[in-house]
DNA sequence: CGTCTTTGACCGGCGC
DNA sequence: GCGCCGGTCAAAGACG
């Protein structure tokens, strides 16, 4: 959450917390000591900014706020460093040690901040990852078909995102990861489809390339073929999953640190705004498609869905989204095989998650579950619902917040009222997952970051270099994004 | 000249 | 079978 909060939060914080040191500085003279008490909670809120603030000491754009508020002083300090020069230079080189003594503090917070980050992000995974196993396991004892144990939308990408810096992740964690994160692919890849649940569990992962010619794959049971088809019949619904990114932009795409090559254009019935198909170029190969679109009600907003899963490793200003949309799809996959059995926390966390409640809605649209991030609203958004065919709708646990998660249960045909209850489950339990996991948030307002071209939060020096235009100081509880509220809402 | 975009044609799925 | 629609292909043109 705090990781979110920053990036927005660092032009506003980062100019506050130089006004009110400068003035301070120029108060005080030396006496320092107390300040770091009402410093500390702003720069706890802008840790990204401090570390690219002291990281860069040119005039980059919250450099130059702080430059630019401290001159204030270094204007009195013209007119009294006449008088006494060797104090006012004294203050400001004492000012500009504890300003590294705050970034290098800093750092250690937004290190441990990401640790916690994987590390708890792993243990989500592993959550769901069990709660696949333990329903494919059922599905074994009613049909027999499952007997792989990597699960391409759980393993691979969720492995290879968290494995690095995952001291205390549980055991299983450990093992299933390690078996399924081939060592061949230690980058990070989105994974953003899921091919047929069966899949999901059982098939195996082969470097994330075309997962649908293996999809149910494993042929490997050739005794499982009834139990099989029966599957099929619910689980073609799931061959893919989405992952839609809705974003005010004016450009004609959202800069997501990946190339890209357009290969399509189609007018889409219902909106007068083309719809455009690119596909990935950073490997030859890559599977991974998105699809840009204006919104039809209001043409600045843009919205990218991705599709596929990266067959190569990605650039950092990729990572983020990567990591991002792997969990957003393989939550969404992977719950979709879970029974609610409350291992997930629920929206008991949500009066502390006050931007993940406002910001999370969840549904599905036949034939691809899609996980739709929406950034475009404001801190306090009305919530985003869209409007729904008529169809079965029921809402999801937001308690008391005006959330409405409709997830259309006409998004599984062929479902039977069982299945659709399961299904309603495993969207509530994905929506409880995701809205209550701050860290996943957290991964959220990485994606924004990159989504809108600035620099994810790791500590690039030159990040906050050119994108600053996209921040938006007066919403330091949203993310990068002006205006922006991230929102998962299924289509 | 290589790369990328544009754009009409083509294909497959789906509903009637 | 037909038409609609979404998605993809590939030739032609634009661009650096």
């Amino acid at each position: 959450m705090e990781k979110k909060h920053a990036p927005s939060g660092l032009p506003f914080f980062h100019s506050d917390d130089f006004l009110r040191r400068s003035s301070a500085a120029s108060d005080r003279t030396l006496d320092d000591d107390d300040s770091s008490d009402h410093v500390k909670p702003h720069i706890k809120e802008m840790d990204f900014f401090s570390i690219n603030k002291g990281a860069s000491s040119s005039p980059s754009f919250d450099v130059n706020t702080g430059l630019n508020l401290l001159s204030p002083s270094q204007g009195v300090s013209r007119t009294s460093t006449a008088k006494k020069p060797n104090t006012e230079t004294s203050v400001l080189k004492i000012e500009l040690e504890r300003l590294y003594e705050e970034n290098r503090r800093l750092r250690s917070t937004l290190d441990q901040i990401t640790t916690n980050y994987n590390e708890l992000q792993g243990q989500l995974f592993m959550v769901v990852q069990k709660q696949a196993l333990a329903n494919s396991n059922q599905q074994l004892k009613d049909g027999g078909v499952l007997n792989g144990m990597s699960n391409p939308v759980m393993d691979p990408r969720p492995s290879a995102a968290f494995d690095v810096n995952e001291p205390s992740a549980s055991d299983d964690k450990g093992q299933e990861f390690s078996a399924s994160s081939p060592a061949n692919n230690p980058m990070e890849v989105v994974s953003m489809e899921g091919d047929r649940r069966m899949v999901q569990i059982q098939g195996k992962h082969d470097g994330g390339n075309d997962q649908t010619s293996q999809s149910c794959g494993s042929p490997k049971s050739p005794t499982a073929d009834q139990s099989k088809k029966e599957e099929q019949v619910s689980e073609v619904p799931f061959r893919k999953a989405r992952v839609s990114v809705r974003a005010r932009s004016e450009a004609p795409t959202i800069n997501d640190g990946c190339q890209w090559r357009k290969y399509g254009q189609k007018m889409a019935k219902g909106n007068p705004c083309p719809r455009a198909y690119y596909r990935c170029t950073m490997a030859v190969g890559c599977p991974v498609r998105k699809q840009v679109q204006r919104c039809a009600e209001d043409k600045s907003i843009l919205i990218t869905t991705y599709e596929g899963n990266h067959n190569h490793p990605l650039p950092p200003a990729a990572v983020a989204m990567a990591k991002t949309t792997s969990a957003a799809a393989a939550m969404l996959l992977s719950g979709s095989t879970t029974s609610k059995d409350g291992v997930l926390p629920s929206s008991a966390y949500f009066h502390s998650l006050p931007y993940a409640s406002t910001m999370a809605t969840l549904s599905s649209s036949p034939p691809f579950p899609t996980i739709t991030l929406d950034l475009t609203q404001g801190p306090n958004p009305v919530p985003y619902i869209r409007t729904p065919p008529p169809a079965p709708t029921f809402p999801l646990p937001f308690q008391g917040y005006p959330v409405l998660a409709p997830s259309r249960l006409s998004a599984f045909p062929g479902m039977q009222m069982g299945q659709q209850q399961r299904t309603a489950s495993m969207v509530e339990t994905v929506t409880a997952a995701i809205a209550s996991d701050p860290n996943f948030t957290t991964a959220l307002a990485a994606a924004i970051s990159t989504i809108m071209g600035a620099p994810p939060p790791p500590p690039t020096p030159s990040n906050n270099g050119g994108d600053s235009s996209n921040w938006v100081p007066g919403l330091p509880g949203s993310p990068q994004l002006p205006q922006s509220c991230t929102t998962f809402s299924t289509n």
